[in-house]
DNA sequence: TATTCCCGCCACCAC
DNA sequence: GTGGTGGCGGGAATA
């Protein structure tokens, strides 16, 4: 039916059939290879689309990129611990204060301009763009434009911006005409004209899909005024900060070692910055990423990170990609986290679609693997509530896979055969509620 | 009318 | 040059 071809052809609905082919969890003695040109045959779409999936969903490390055309699934054990890392960047990298800064100069500006071209939107479109040219002129002689750089505009690494917001935020709730601001950066350039503004939008509803299909966030609809329509709310795991994080090395000592994505917040750090420097920042009136040791640069293509990498321990090569539908979980202990998960037919309920989020988040069938009793009345709290469960551990495996383990097809050679999974007490820093702002309320 | 987002052009980049 | 990748925005479907 017409009235149903649109839907039927939208991104979320790609998203949960993508999905539908692979497992929430890849036991330690699988790879599971992702061939892009055959998911496209199989999902009888462009590649195009197939594209827009994988990068957001690798910038939360559901997968990621082995070589041309292939990806690593690695499932949804490692998303708690990517969002840590993310909640920690935005509070240590001052895009907490980014954002606040432009909460606050979209309320001490009158005449801010994203209000004139909102304004202006209702009055008409020519109208907007001559405002627009105005007051950019104005402004572009006043203050030096910087824009941001392309690999900062990646659907991944604006899907980890996004993020951010949602971690930071005190209701979990946020517009995305805010969201589109914060990744336009520079609150006081030329930046929000219409135009782009359009665009940011549009690319915000593009990574929306695909984080609602995975169950963090979810659309929000509320009565309240002061909340700019349309706006989301998250609904993923409860995570904390990580302590001690100062240093790049830091970010790139936990989860993916060896992932070289260019979804990745992350993994720009490590390609483009010393592991030994701080932090870098975001500049609180730009939102451009600094660093003070070294400036955000181009990728060097000489760079000493391998394009082939395995960020898991794998145990064995095996070539087969397509799960069967009724495979059975029980849980996955890699490094980073380590989480129980569903012993049922996970692709099955993924595929259903409508309560993929609680089945994700909100399942009460999960044990602790650290759990002494196996009592299955135990009221378990969200799988992604697991550290706060545990008091605040969390499992760091100590095999991490080394270079020489992999010939130069990428095969993987085992040298060691048995994970060590150790325990590591976080004593996260827990971030204080007042310090955080509430997004929602965005120029409604 | 406003929101949502599909579609595919074409630039970029590694080889 | 070639093919993989993905930023981008027009414009149509949907609410």
């Amino acid at each position: 039916m017409k009235q149903n071809t649109r839907r039927e052809k939208s991104l979320s609905l790609l998203c949960q059939k993508f999905l539908s082919y692979y497992p929430i969890k890849v036991e330690p003695n699988e790879t599971i290879i992702i061939k892009l040109h055959q998911m496209a045959d199989l999902l009888e779409v462009e590649r195009r689309r197939i594209y827009d999936i994988v990068n957001v969903l690798e910038s939360v490390e559901i997968l990621s990129r082995y070589c041309k055309n292939q990806y690593i699934w690695h499932g949804f054990a490692q998303i708690p611990h990517t969002l840590s890392k993310l909640k920690t960047l935005s509070l240590k990298s001052n895009f907490l204060e980014y954002t606040k800064t432009l909460l606050e100069s979209q309320n001490h500006e009158s005449n801010d301009l994203y209000q004139d071209t909102k304004q202006a939107i209702n009055i008409g479109f020519e109208y907007a763009i001559q405002i627009n040219k105005v007051i950019t002129d104005v402004r572009d002689a006043m203050t030096q434009t910087i824009s941001i750089s392309r690999e900062e505009k990646s659907l991944g690494i604006m899907s980890q911006k996004f993020l951010m917001l949602f971690l930071t935020s005190e209701d979990g709730i946020v517009s995305i005409n805010f969201a589109a601001r914060v990744l336009l950066g520079d609150t006081k350039s030329d930046t929000t004209e219409l135009g782009k503004f359009k665009t940011k939008i549009r690319r915000l509803y593009d990574i929306a899909n695909v984080l609602t299909r995975i169950g963090l966030i979810k659309k929000y609809h509320s009565n309240d005024v002061n909340i700019s329509k349309p706006a989301y709310k998250y609904t993923g795991p409860i995570v904390d900060v990580i302590r001690d994080a100062e240093y790049v090395f830091d970010f790139m000592n936990s989860g993916n070692p060896q992932s070289n994505s260019k979804h990745s917040l992350f993994d720009h750090f490590k390609r483009n910055l010393d592991l030994q420097c701080s932090i870098p920042k975001f500049d609180v009136n730009t939102g451009i990423l600094n660093s003070k040791d070294k400036k955000w640069k181009k990728q060097n293509s000489s760079t000493n990170v391998s394009t082939r990498y395995h960020p898991y321990n794998i145990h064995q090569s095996t070539s087969h990609q397509m799960i069967e539908p009724n495979y059975d979980y029980n849980y996955y202990s890699g490094p980073g986290v380590c989480l129980p998960l569903a012993s049922a037919s996970c692709t099955q309920d993924l595929a259903s679609g409508s309560n993929q989020a609680d089945f994700l988040y909100n399942q009460n069938d999960f044990l602790p693997i650290s759990s002494s009793s196996s009592s299955s009345s135990t009221n378990q709290m969200d799988i992604y509530n697991y550290q706060q469960y545990t008091n605040n551990y969390l499992y760091y495996n100590t095999n991490e896979p080394k270079t020489n383990d992999y010939s130069m097809d990428g095969q993987y050679e085992p040298t060691n055969s048995i994970d060590e999974t150790i325990l590591v007490k976080t004593d996260c820093d827990l971030v204080q509620e007042n310090v955080l702002p509430s997004f929602s309320s965005f120029l409604n």
